[in-house]
RNA sequence: GGGAGUUUAGCUCAGCUGGUUCAGAGCAUCUGCCUUACAAGCAGAGGGUCACUGGUUCGAACCCAGUAACUCCCA
């Protein structure tokens, strides 16, 4: 059967993957060995795989499984969270198609909607995570929503209510009228947005005589506040004043009309105020405005809300009652023109709250809420980052972290949803409420107040509690943690390793997860977070599905195959720092993969002769320690999670000195004899046998990031025969062997003068078939006759051969400091050959000057670190022999 | 307005404690090659005022101060 001519990612994935399954090969049970965990940011069950999922993935995919091929027992658990007021929209939408209202439904009858639309959506972004390679131990799948999970939750709450680090409060909350319920401050996206400012005046209230019995219009005084909320003056409190502020004076202790509405308010001083803002008169508005609400606080001021739930005004605004606040807004500026109270219009930019859900205008809104103390909380979890225990990279995050955590605030925990845990509050008969994680349990509570409480006395709160505090549970509840706090997997794999995520959860998620690690196991749940970057496109926009910009990532592993798009993915990803994504990057790891496939063909073909002798031992030798000098940076790379560095690294190390220079080495030449077929050389078996050792080394290393190809070509029969549990998958990585430096360095010299030899011909224009001759004069001391077979073959030299005087009328090169010679039949260009030499000399020259002006001076010979010395020593001494070379040909060039 | 970060080749990025021939890598570009593994390839080459201005130092891409541009977070 003969060898594809390119790798065929299609005829190899879906195989290995299953294989792997098969073989449990992702499972992961507690035993002896060193455990390494990582628990999956879970996904949401609305989303599908995008281009920040393939990256977070791909990265712990890496990971994991070069835990594994350490010979750590690697655990990876996937599982995915039930995202609260993106699955209920969801839920809505979906029944809104089949004409089904949500609130014509029970609660029961909602879930049980929701759960089916779960079910039948909510697996699919881990589906397609199989198709990227993710070696997740699937038995191990969680949900946020599942029993246990959810007990936990409840648990949790009741834990902390009793600590009294749970409350329940009137609060200022960022209200998405659309969802219908209150969302965090870090589900708030900010935008700037062209808005007007309206200059509203209101009448001062004459203190004179009542209005209805003596109206002048000569003594009506006026105030103007300016405002981009017109719709809201029916719910003003007070205008305020700063009490510096002199054009005002005459207002203190006034009172003004609200227009349209003629409610009587008062005018109160306080710095708050902005003098040059606007009028420097502010309106008040206690309900819908956070600052005004604390100043209304402040000034005991009465707090009158006018909007209802999904943004219309209600009765208590008077008028425009049942209008939206934005149709209202545009109402009432018409009236408020019509009554004159209108002053002017101006155009205005200012920065405006949207649902992160559901891109709704937040409204700033008033309401009961449940939230959990922070402040407590914070302190321990900003210990453990910042004395190391756990461990945030880059570190640049550091600082980011801290400021949120000196500066937090209380998290409100509640949302006005159905689809998640319900909070474990009842409340009674006269409004008090009691905690417990069953209705029983409530009722027990309540009992201690009042024993005649019934069961039917009590009323559950109706609302869930915030999809993050399902998940900051997720690394101790995926074990079952709480339930049973002393079991073997969570003994086992508590704290996990890593955690990969990105750095726009780092308070949300990452600090509550450390938070909850703390109070719940005494222990940070990871000691290192790797925050990826944001993926955008190549002109630097995030990706999104709106902008249309996102590549589908499915279609790109159909395109490029898996492999190609890990190593595309990783090769423009440093952590911490956005990547730029372009096809291309996954263009290059397609045509990796296929230099790692047409190595494979090429040793495949090859006939092996066990008698003939191994002409190959330097070759050997080298690419030895070269594999192992690789091995220390890749290892090097990978633990400061410098993953796109160890995979370049991996890259050159194949691609560069197996590919470009090893196989070209020992490669059996052909024959071209002048009558008969050509012919090529067998192998002789002892390099045949190092070659398949390299690649399989090769191939291990690789594995991590290319597991789809390294695992095909496993498998060949190439490296004997496999038993059915031996799989480049569990194969634990080469350990790193003897670095023979000097052979590294003088290979390095044999690279440049083949590097040299190449260029002449290129610049002289000799075919690579003609032989050339090559002699050579050695100051270094370097044994060259030990490269002669690798330069020959590869220059295509024919005789090679020491010196002791310069060749004349050669090309000459130097390397290292060594001259070279190739005589050529043409004959060369005096000028031309001047014109480099001298210029070759002005570099060492200008080079020296710099050199010698160091060892010259005092005070870096009295500064400077012996070994910085000894460098600069060599280097006069390597110029200076080269110099003299130079001006030696320079003087032959002359005669 | 407050805080953090970034700025190095056409692009994406390395450059560790200031001192290796230090100005690098990959991609892209250019030139020449269909050379029996690979044109998704091979061989070779060009490409940079290290954002700018000062300072510290024997020595600065690196340390300090200021300036500019961009990004993010918070208000």
């Amino acid at each position: 059967m003969s060898i594809a001519k390119t790798y065929l990612p299609k005829e190899t994935e879906d195989k290995w993957y299953s294989y792997w399954l098969k073989h449990d090969f992702f499972k992961s049970v507690p035993d002896e060995r060193e455990p390494y965990t990582i628990v999956i940011p879970p996904p949401n069950v609305t989303g599908v795989l995008h281009m920040g999922h393939m990256l977070n993935n791909t990265i712990q995919d890496v990971l994991v499984r070069r835990a594994r091929m350490k010979g750590k027992n690697a655990c990876w658990v996937p599982g995915t969270d039930h995202a609260s007021i993106a699955t209920e929209a969801k839920v809505v939408a979906m029944l809104k198609e089949r004409g089904i209202s949500k609130k014509d439904l029970t609660r029961p009858e909602f879930l049980t909607y929701a759960w089916e639309w779960k079910e039948k959506y909510g697996g699919i972004i881990l589906d397609q995570l199989k198709k990227l390679g993710a070696s997740c131990d699937w038995d191990r799948t969680k949900f946020t929503m599942d029993p246990d999970m959810s007990e936990a939750v409840i648990d949790t709450f009741v834990h902390l209510y009793k600590k009294g680090l749970i409350y329940r409060g009137v609060r200022m909350v960022n209200w998405d009228p659309q969802g219908k319920t209150a969302v965090s401050d870090e589900e708030v996206i900010r935008k700037e947005v062209n808005q007007k400012l309206y200059y509203i005046k209101y009448e001062v209230v004459s203190d004179l005589v009542s209005k209805a019995t003596y109206h002048e219009a000569s003594s009506t005084e006026y105030l103007t506040i300016a405002t981009t909320r017109p719709e809201t003056i029916m719910a003003d409190a007070a205008i305020c004043i700063n009490p510096n502020d002199e054009r005002y004076n005459h207002l203190r202790g006034k009172n003004v009309y609200i227009p349209l509405i003629h409610r009587t308010i008062p005018v109160i001083l306080d710095e708050y105020v902005t003098m040059d803002f606007g009028t420097g008169c502010l309106k008040v508005t206690p309900a819908h405005d956070l600052n005004d609400y604390e100043l209304g606080q402040k000034h005991k001021l009465p707090v009158i809300d006018i909007l209802n739930d999904d943004g219309t005004l209600n009765d208590k605004a008077q008028i425009l009652v049942g209008e939206d606040r934005f149709a209202a807004r545009k109402k009432i500026a018409v009236l408020l023109e019509e009554a004159g109270a209108l002053a002017k219009v101006e155009d205005y930019k200012s920065q405006v709250g949207f649902s992160e859900r559901t891109d709704a205008v937040i409204e700033p809104k008033l309401s009961m809420q449940w939230f959990c103390k922070m402040g407590e909380m914070a302190k321990p979890a900003l210990d453990y980052v910042l004395n190391g225990e756990v461990k945030l990279i880059p570190e640049k995050f550091v600082n980011t972290y801290r400021h949120w955590m000196e500066n937090v605030r209380d998290w409100n925990i509640s949302r006005q949803l159905w689809w998640g845990q319900q909070i474990p509050a009842w409340y009674l008969p006269n409004g008090e409420f009691v905690i417990g994680k069953t209705v029983e349990e409530a009722l027990a509570e309540a009992q201690i107040k009042d024993p005649a409480f019934t069961i039917d006395d009590l009323t559950q709160d109706p609302d869930v509690v915030d999809t993050w505090f399902s998940s900051w549970l997720w690394p101790i509840s995926v074990f079952n943690g709480f339930k049973d706090p002393d079991n073997a997997d969570i003994n086992y794999y508590y704290p996990t390793n890593d955690l990969v995520t990105a750095p726009e959860i780092l308070f949300f998620w990452v600090a509550r997860m450390i938070m909850a690690g703390h109070e719940f196991k005494g222990a940070a749940p990871f000691k290192n977070v790797y925050l990826t970057g944001i993926v955008r496109d190549k002109l630097g926009r995030k990706m999104s599905k709106s902008l249309g910009n996102s590549p589908d990532p499915l279609d790109l592993i159909e395109q490029y195959g898996a492999d190609g798009v890990r190593v595309g993915m990783l090769l423009c990803s440093p952590a911490g720092n956005d990547l730029m994504f372009d096809v291309s990057y996954c263009e290059q790891g397609r045509n990796f993969a296929n230099k790692i496939w047409n190595a494979f063909k090429l040793i495949k073909g090859w006939e092996v002769d066990d008698k003939r002798e191994n002409p190959n031992s330097i070759a050997i030798e080298w690419f030895e320690s070269r594999f192992n000098q690789a091995l220390v940076e890749i290892e090097d790379n990978f633990t400061q999670y410098r993953l796109s560095e160890a995979l370049m690294a991996t890259y050159k190390l194949v691609w560069d000195d197996f590919c470009a220079w090893y196989l070209e080495m020992i490669k059996p030449p052909y024959h071209h004899p002048a009558n008969g077929e050509p012919y090529q050389d067998p192998i002789d078996g002892a390099t045949y046998r190092a070659t398949i050792k390299f690649f399989e080394n090769i191939l291990k290393v690789l594995h991590p990031f290319m597991p789809f190809l390294t695992e095909e070509l496993w498998h060949d029969e190439l490296f004997g025969q496999r038993v059915e549990k031996d799989c480049c998958i569990v194969a634990q990585l080469p350990n790193i062997g003897e670095i023979n430096t000097q052979l590294l360095a003088e290979v390095e010299i044999v690279k440049i003068i083949l590097t040299q030899i190449r260029n002449i011909r290129n610049t002289k224009q000799l075919s690579p078939k003609e032989a050339l001759e090559l002699s050579y004069k050695s100051n270094s001391g370097i044994n060259y006759l030990k490269y002669q077979a690798i330069i020959a073959k590869l220059g295509n030299i024919s005789q090679f051969a020491a010196v002791a005087d310069k060749v004349a009328g050669a090309v000459n090169f130097i390397a290292s400091t060594d001259e070279f010679f190739i005589p050529l039949s043409q004959s060369l260009d005096p000028a031309a050959e001047r014109a480099r030499l001298e210029k070759e000399r002005d570099y060492l020259l200008g080079f020296l000057k710099s050199v010698n002006a160091k060892l010259n001076n005092e005070r870096f010979m009295a500064n400077a670190k012996p070994e910085v010395i000894e460098v600069e020593q060599r280097k006069r001494a390597d110029a200076e022999a080269k110099l003299s070379i130079i001006q030696q040909n320079l003087e032959d060039l002359a005669d």
